[in-house]
DNA sequence: AATGAATGAGCGTTCATTCAT
DNA sequence: TATGAATGAACGCTCATTCAT
């Protein structure tokens, strides 16, 4: 039904063999790093001339910024497909918040390379790069802000929240987690932790 | 008197020199990074030879090295040397722990190289560095532990509290601080509301 | 009637084709030089695949010499076609040779693509062509010496004339005026001057 | 008297450096053209390693560049050094003339290596050089020029001289005539004899 | 016959490090 | 002790050429 009707090559074949490459590349990067990852390594990993390598992608900074949009992809997905919808009481409230903190740490948890590279390898690098972190975290923050507004107004919580840094602080503890939690020798429970503490001092705080 | 003592040469001439050194090289790497930054920048900047770089420094890692742990040194000297004291009420607890997240911030706005060295530049060059930084947010965050268990103790905090979590999450949180205060055009301004938002998350959530 | 008889092909599908590739490699090399010009961009010219490139020329290398004997030829024929005729007077004999200076010019501003070739391109790429250039400017100046030689037995000319070494001087009279004209806002009338002066010259020098 | 005076190293050492490594590089050119030239090669006709080479030129180009400027150098020194002095007979006039371009020609059978880099190497690599290259053969056809404008106020030349053009073809000799005594196998006499032809044409012409 | 994906030789350039002075 | 000239390992990238389809 498809049949060989393109004239170039397919286009799946390509972006197959791209995404390929991206994974090869995306090990090599969260093993040796940006700067200690050579091109003829990534190709090397897929038994394939390094030539090759530039039929899919520009140059070394290309890919990495690839790999990093595609983590930075994940992750943002995850963050604005959870749009804070109404809810009646605390308790539900407070369930929607964690749940949105327990879909991160299940993406970097999903794929371990994801962590060394977005907090290791990923800065420095570039300034572009840094530019784009910097964006990851502001959507997560502004994302989270969203919740807080909307919990201000619904009078679950505080009036005099202040809403921006509280979700940048929040962001901060998510990090902080995520970073936990990848070093972790049990990282489930470690994770539980994590939700159940974040969640308590939401809610109350330490008191 | 001066004569041919100089075999021992004055010591205080070398620490001075290597001093001087580090301080060029924080200028260096806080601008361009490490990956970036060539031993003959630094030299330049202080019109020597780039040569006698090497009398005084191993090599680039070594210099790094210590530029990374004169930074993490301030930090650690802080957070060392505020122990937790004996208090009797909660209202001087939390002061104490303000006091804490407040000196942690003004190291950082004291030297404005501090933030980018560390937080873009210190990662992802060499994994003994990576592993230094966390042994820096893990000291910061057990010196924290100490208030959280000290608190626990004297009935000031709730007894269920995870204190390894919560000290790593506020290490998270101070870490965020110490980024969005660096960036914003009136540092003074947002440092307030980060102390007085990390205090009011601490002592009663958000509710 | 078609069948089969593919394996001797149509030659003139072929003959046909070379010629295309040709065409494009020379608007390719006057317009990027020999180093600059990719076998891509001369297939991508003419919309075919690069590979096909190499089922009409052997390499690079090759079609570039083709395209410089096309060059050649070119202007070798109307060096060659023109053999001095018998002439009479000196008048006639003089239109003789200024005629052929004229078909030169022309062939070079016919084609605007071979003085650039021939002259920038060509030169410093292969000792061959190097070869192949000497012997074009030789063949040119044999045939001017043949003018000479018939005018000096017929007594038109002087008979101390150094016919050989005055054949290879006006071949470079000829080069810079060709090179001249390539290069000028308003060729026709350049032209012009070019062969009057030229005419001036040989008939009766300067003085 | 001199001294050691200097801090950086004496630029008598550079200097002189940067010629033998100018030097080798035409020899190497001469030889192999600029493209088969690589820089490892000229490094190692030094003795030397090829990182040395960056020490005393920016790259490849620029001592192409070098290489092409100190011949043209030495060329238009020549043709700018004689400019066309009183005379009062015509003979004198001629003389003048013919040493011109007899010093043009001892520059190149003086190098051997001149002819070669010169008209076939220096062309095509770079737009640029391309343009330097007109720019010699302009100068030395103005200056060439002055001599026919000198002429033919002083009553020397015809009148109606097209000292423009005119000096253009004269140089499109000199061209030739270099070229075809640098692969002459004895140049001395070669070179007598374009001499004595050049001069021969101006004077009278071919009748 | 036509294609274009794959290849890898090849080269320019950088810069940390050494060491003779 | 200070210097900076010399070094060469190292790597990103290009593109002519091949060959399976």
């Amino acid at each position: 039904m498809q049949g060989k009707s393109s004239k170039t090559a397919q286009p799946d074949k390509t972006t197959q063999k791209r995404a390929e490459i991206l994974a090869a590349a995306m090990d090599a990067f969260a093993e040796n790093g940006y700067h200690a990852t050579k091109i003829s390594d990534i190709a090397q990993r897929l038994g394939m001339g390094h030539g090759t390598f530039y039929r899919y992608f520009e140059n070394k900074l290309d890919i990495f910024i690839s790999v990093i949009d595609l983590i930075i992809g994940k992750v943002a997905s995850i963050v604005e497909s959870d749009y804070p919808t109404a809810t009646n009481s605390a308790g539900e409230y407070h369930q929607q918040i964690i749940r949105l903190g327990e879909r991160i740490f299940e993406v970097f948890r999903e794929d371990m390379r994801f962590g060394p590279i977005l907090f290791y390898e990923a800065l420095g690098v570039d300034p572009a790069l840094n530019a784009r972190m910097e964006a990851l975290l502001d959507a997560i923050a502004q994302a989270t802000e969203l919740y807080f507004i909307n919990g201000v107004k619904k009078g679950f919580l505080r009036q005099d929240l202040d809403t921006l840094i509280l979700s940048k602080a929040i962001t901060g503890v998510l990090v902080a987690g995520v970073r936990d939690v990848m070093s972790a020798s049990d990282p489930e429970a470690v994770t539980k932790r994590w939700s159940r503490t974040i969640a308590g001092l939401m809610i109350s705080g330490m008191s």
